[in-house]
DNA sequence: GCCGTTTTCGGCCCGACTGTTTTCAGTCG
């Protein structure tokens, strides 16, 4: 138990590497053969601890972390000694039996724990090392259940160990499937194909692609077709209705072909998650009901019930139909049964954008070229957000250069039709939470952004304490990429983000929802955390160009992923709303 | 290990592909 929460620095442990720990905790059980159902239970609260809006740590120090899904008195023990000491009961006693380093041999493809023990036990392979020497010496094809051939793949496997590209960026996976879809649509015989999976679902980094056909003739006709395309590389997998290729690009892809009759159990199926998955499955079984990608049949008789499109699956159980980035198992399917889904917010909501950058500091359009195109997008308003003078290399706005800046976005404001231009800043937050720009001009703009650009490396306390500071400041409207991540190069910092929202709440800022494709800041998961606390949001392309206007959608998929409602959305306002509450200066506004 | 508008004990999602398993386990989705 944590006596003294000064003792700890919770810098040390964020919510991922207690995740991580709870996952390798399961893979050792398995490999020590424990129940399934134990390795699941350490699984799901992995997920949930991956999923927890906030510190996982800071729940720990309050003794609170049984209220998290799928923690229980003794997971929640391991989590506590964790963030303690790095490590726990469990683990320290699995690891006395089982070596750990046998982790990095079950990441290979074709070996599973059951393998894995077995090559443990009866070679002592320890560590992948171990197995590429037994591997060279012949001793694992002799094994029971291996083979020359299963030796092979596996010598293959340990080579391409090194170059194992992790998980793809959202709009990547999305511009590689939507490709293959077209591809696939082009084929004959081929009825419906829908891009499913983590993609669908619009999670932020995908781990491969899954992609759904449909034909009203032989399965294994599409497939033939399917891996002879010019992206498919190495087919991992080649079943009638399944197929699993690598394509050329690095990425690998599943394919699915069933009969047209069953498109809607096959897209849900095959959209998932896993979790939401064996959640709706268990509720279906309760009542006597049997889901499988098949279609929701009588669990008896085997009869088909339902399944020919998405919608019947969920009304066969009595629910409405859960929008795929609801299906996470965070509570979707108890929220649906209790009538309780949120109306998510939908692209056709927003309004305008309101982080923007011109060739004022670092985008390459002019602010007429981006009014413009956002107005052929649809906008009603937009504001123009270049940055302050702290990030140089970005070519920020000195107040002087600000001032005038705002001047010529009047002077587009007025000559252009059809669309509002306001005046804007994206400022920088200093190390010591004052702001890069004088208030008096920031308090002249129309709407102002205040962000974190440099000086990452400071206490969750600190940091905290800056980013209150900027919004206690009274010209803020909102605080760009909140979190300060960015995937696959910098993690969020440290903060307190209760107190962030609490903050935003009583000061009327909003939090934004950067769609910038490697930002995607605020997460769904905070994103929920923000809207529960009844802070607002304001969803934003942060474009540099006008093809960057083009990521709006992936901040809208942030927040549906993140049961956000259009009422929480500031640029969700018509214009006459949104100027009500900011046209002119901030100081203009009672709070 | 977790959990409860049927349960504090007894369940826990369901199916495809691979390979040597002669009747299905292991791995993966
Ligand atoms: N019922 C059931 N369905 C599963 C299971 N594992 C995967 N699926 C389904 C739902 C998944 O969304 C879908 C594709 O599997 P993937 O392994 O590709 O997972 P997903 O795309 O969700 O995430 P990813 O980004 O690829 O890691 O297959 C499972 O254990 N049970
Ligand atoms: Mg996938
Ligand atoms: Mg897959
Ligand atoms: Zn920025």
């Amino acid at each position: 138990m944590i006596e003294d929460p000064t003792e700890w620095q919770e810098d040390d442990v964020n919510n991922h590497d207690i995740a991580i720990h709870l996952q390798e905790i399961a893979s050792l059980l398995e490999i020590s053969d424990a129940s399934v159902f134990r390795v699941r239970a350490f699984r799901r609260a992995a997920e949930a601890v991956e999923g927890y809006p906030e510190s996982v740590v800071s729940a720990a120090v309050a003794q609170m972390l049984t209220h998290i899904e799928g923690v229980g008195a003794s997971i929640a023990a391991d989590i506590t000694s964790f963030v303690e000491r790095q490590s726990s009961e469990t683990w320290d006693e699995l690891a006395q039996e089982v070596p750990p380093t046998l982790l990095a041999v079950l990441e290979l493809r074709g070996l599973g724990p059951k393998k894995v023990a077995a090559i443990w036990r009866e070679l002592g392979v320890v560590d992948v090392e171990g197995l590429r020497q037994a591997v060279e010496q012949g001793k694992v094809a002799a094994m029971r259940g291996f083979s020359a051939k299963s030796e092979e793949k596996l010598k293959a496997e340990i080579e391409r160990l090194g170059r194992m590209q992790g998980r793809t960026l959202l709009w990547r996976a999305r511009a590689i499937a939507t490709s293959l879809k077209r591809a696939l649509e082009a084929l004959p015989a081929v009825q419906r194909v829908a891009i499913a999976g983590s993609t669908r679902r619009w999670s932020e980094t995908v781990g491969d692609l899954d992609l759904l056909a449909t034909t009203s003739g032989e399965p294994r006709r599409i497939m033939e077709s399917f891996v002879e395309l010019e992206a498919v590389g190495e087919v991992l997998s080649n079943g009638p209705t399944k197929t699993t290729v690598r394509l050329r690009n690095g990425m690998r892809c599943d394919l699915r072909v069933v009969d047209d009759g069953f498109w809607g159990s096959a897209l849900h199926h095959f959209t998932g998650s896993k979790f939401h998955h064996i959640e709706l499955r268990a509720l279906a079984k309760e009542r006597g009901l049997k889901i499988s990608e098949y279609g929701v049949v009588d669990a008896v008789t085997e009869e088909f019930l339902a399944g020919a499109e998405e919608v019947d699956v969920y009304a066969a159980l009595g629910l409405p139909l859960i929008p795929p980035e609801l299906r996470e198992g965070h509570g979707e399917v108890s929220a649906a049964l209790a009538g309780q889904l949120p109306e998510l917010v939908t692209g056709k909501d927003i309004r305008g954008d309101l982080h923007m950058h011109t060739t004022a500091s670092d985008g390459t359009a002019s602010i007429e070229e981006m009014a413009r195109a956002c107005r052929e997008k649809g906008h009603e308003y937009i504001c123009i957000s270049d940055h302050s003078q702290a990030v140089t290399i970005a070519n920020g706005l000195t107040p002087q250069r600000l001032l005038a800046h705002a001047e010529d976005i009047r002077r587009v404001d007025a000559a252009i039709d059809g669309i509002r231009v306001f005046t804007g800043c994206e400022v920088d937050i200093l190390r010591d939470g004052t702001l890069d720009i004088p208030n008096d001009v920031l308090a002249s703009l129309d709407f102002v952004v205040a962000s974190i650009h440099s000086g990452f490396h400071m206490s969750a306390q600190e940091m905290t304490e800056r980013l209150l500071a900027a919004i206690e400041s009274g010209v803020v409207d909102a605080i760009g990429h909140p979190r300060g991540r960015r995937l696959g190069q910098r993690e969020a910092y440290e903060m307190d983000f209760d107190a962030i929202l609490k903050a935003a709440l009583a000061h009327d800022v909003a939090l934004e929802v950067n769609a910038s494709p490697v930002r995607l800041d605020l997460d769904g998961v905070h994103c929920r955390r923000a809207v529960e606390m009844g802070a607002k949001l304001v969803v934003s392309s942060d474009a540099h160009s006008v093809r960057g206007l083009e990521v709006l959608p992936f901040g809208v998929a942030m927040a549906r992923r993140g049961w956000v409602t259009r009422a929480s959305v500031v640029n969700a306002l018509p214009l006459a709303e949104f100027c009500a509450r900011y046209d002119g200066s901030r100081g203009a506004r009672t709070p």
